[in-house]
DNA sequence: CTGAAAGCGCTTACAG
DNA sequence: CTGAAAGCGCTTACAG
């Protein structure tokens, strides 16, 4: 436990042991190569420096970074924290540092991260992104949850469509027969996707169906409810694009006075932590976003270790419906 | 737009220009210090190869790191994720990428993480950490929200004790007379700090006062639900040592049968997202995470930039009572 | 098994 | 204003 080792290199560590540079290095990162002398020597000399190996310049000197970057679209939407948390453990047992990033920050910083020489590979998390900006990283890239066609990466995602589905199917079987989807931002693949899906499923069910324009957000939701509160015929089942959104519509329908479930049954989307707690709890489609954030974080890390793997699938996990309070029997 | 930008060097841009690396360099850094006729040759020559600059390379000559890292004691806390923005908002603006770590990923990797040249300075969330490992990392920190008086680290933190004061003043204007505190962990300082506040706060109105044990978590305050519903003479109002103990709480004695705040007032602390969407909503503590953030990532750039700025004081942001309906004047 | 030397890709006194 | 050269702190063929 050297007190001092403010700024001991490499060098330094040597000419105590009396051995070159090469040698420290060795013994560092493959004693057995090390004769034994040598190793107890230098081994000696590093616990009385405190010597901490530079990882930046070890790190230049080999050409990589050993770290990983996320980007996201909104760093403070809570929905990414158990993905951050999965991804950080599976980067940091591969000795990866993980970096992170608003993808918001400006197409130039954006293009430049992805170039630096500071990250290895990218876990991304928004589909929004310039495809140019993307596929000029000349690192590997792992989308989750989000994608888009034109991006030269992997996904690991859930089946949207197919989640939607079981949603009305959920509330067709209990006898709902007019349903309402709010959905998301247009231009996002997520909304596109589970509203195109909402509207296959009420279709082939042959049941009633609208839309109204929503963003994912809690605001959104809650300013839909006046909208929907304002109706001749309220449709008595409503399928939100995101669980914020649901908790927002369900809060203000009942602050106008309507009951959930009693005079419309309302559906979210994630199963973010609090559906269950919120009262009623919420009836939703649970995305298994710590198995999102492990598995992508694996993709990407088989895909820095193994550089000759051509193509890389892409991955779906698998999403199910948790039934709760606010879904009920149609009157 | 070069097409195959992939492993340009700062040599390659100069042999294209017909110019020294020193010249492309200082173009690149200080255009003014550049005749323009080099300079606009060189600026066509990045362009035409799409040249980006290795941040590893120059960060290493320049024995800087131009990052700052992240620990927070639990990555997927939703409490986070608004100073992550934060922060990470900062310290874009200031050129710093931004690593996070979960800080109980051992205790050699995090005593690495502060030395290996790959940070210039820590934003501490945990004053869990031995003080040992916090003052061996020979770079500036700067803790938020908890604080630990062995960290040789200024420190961005709401006043905790007054914060409690105003929550009981509140229940104790509001005619209450019993007052129960539901804990955090024992040897969390945040914890320890809100129940002295509760009880000298108690103590100095002349109400009834005791406390349960519990651990932040939504888990812990639907546990002592049942705890309190037990005893013979109910405590009228909760004070708990954050919002998702208030929910779990609240949640669970509903479910029990029992009405809020009819039966039982109940103040949260932090308000997180969801605490004014919750059925009932939360009364609670407003602690500015997104201040916390913004103010604690100055500080450390601060610190950064000014490298001999003596002693850095401790710096307090202001936290108010946000009155909401789960509180409510005793019966 | 060990060391001298080159090199990762930059920047920056220094000299002109 | 510009370039040759040294150097940030490591690792790694290469030679012995």
């Amino acid at each position: 436990m050297g007190v001092m080792n403010s700024k001991i290199r490499i060098s330094d560590v040597a000419a105590l042991a009396g051995v070159s540079t090469a040698t420290v290095s060795r013994t560092l990162a493959n004693p057995d190569k090390v004769g034994k002398a040598m190793r107890e020597k230098v081994q000696e000399a590093v616990r009385v420096t405190g010597y901490q190996i530079n990882a930046a310049a070890r790190d230049l000197r080999q050409r990589r970074a050993r770290s990983i970057l996320i980007l996201a679209p909104n760093l403070s939407n809570t929905f990414f924290s158990s993905i951050f948390a999965a991804v950080q453990e599976e980067a940091s047992a591969a000795d990866l540092t993980v970096q992170i990033s608003d993808s918001n920050i400006g197409r130039e910083k954006i293009a430049t991260l992805g170039q630096d020489g500071r990250a290895d590979g990218i876990i991304l998390l928004d589909g929004g992104l310039d495809p140019e900006i993307v596929n000029g990283w000349r690192l590997p890239v792992v989308q989750l949850c989000e994608w888009n066609d034109a991006y030269d990466a992997p996904s690991v995602c859930i089946d949207n469509t197919a989640a939607v589905e079981l949603a009305v199917d959920h509330l067709v079987q209990l006898g709902h027969r007019d349903l309402l989807h709010i959905e998301g931002p247009k231009d996002n693949i997520l909304a596109i996707t589970r509203r195109d899906g909402f509207l296959s499923a009420t279709n082939a069910s042959g049941v009633k169906a609208s839309i109204m324009a929503g963003d994912f957000t809690i605001q959104s939701g809650a300013k839909v409810a006046h909208l929907w509160a304002a109706l001749d015929q309220r449709p008595t089942g409503v399928i939100c694009a995101s669980d914020e959104c649901a908790l927002g519509f369900i809060s203000e329908v009942m602050r106008l006075g309507f009951d959930v479930p009693e005079q419309v049954s309302v559906v979210g989307f994630d199963d973010i932590e609090f559906a269950d707690r919120f009262n009623p709890s919420l009836t939703t489609i649970h995305q298994p976003r710590g198995e999102i954030g492990r598995q992508g974080a694996q993709c990407l890390i088989a895909m820095l270790t193994n550089k000759d793997v051509a193509v890389v699938p892409p991955k779906e996990v698998h999403a199910h419906l948790v039934t709760r309070v606010s879904t009920s029997r149609a009157l």
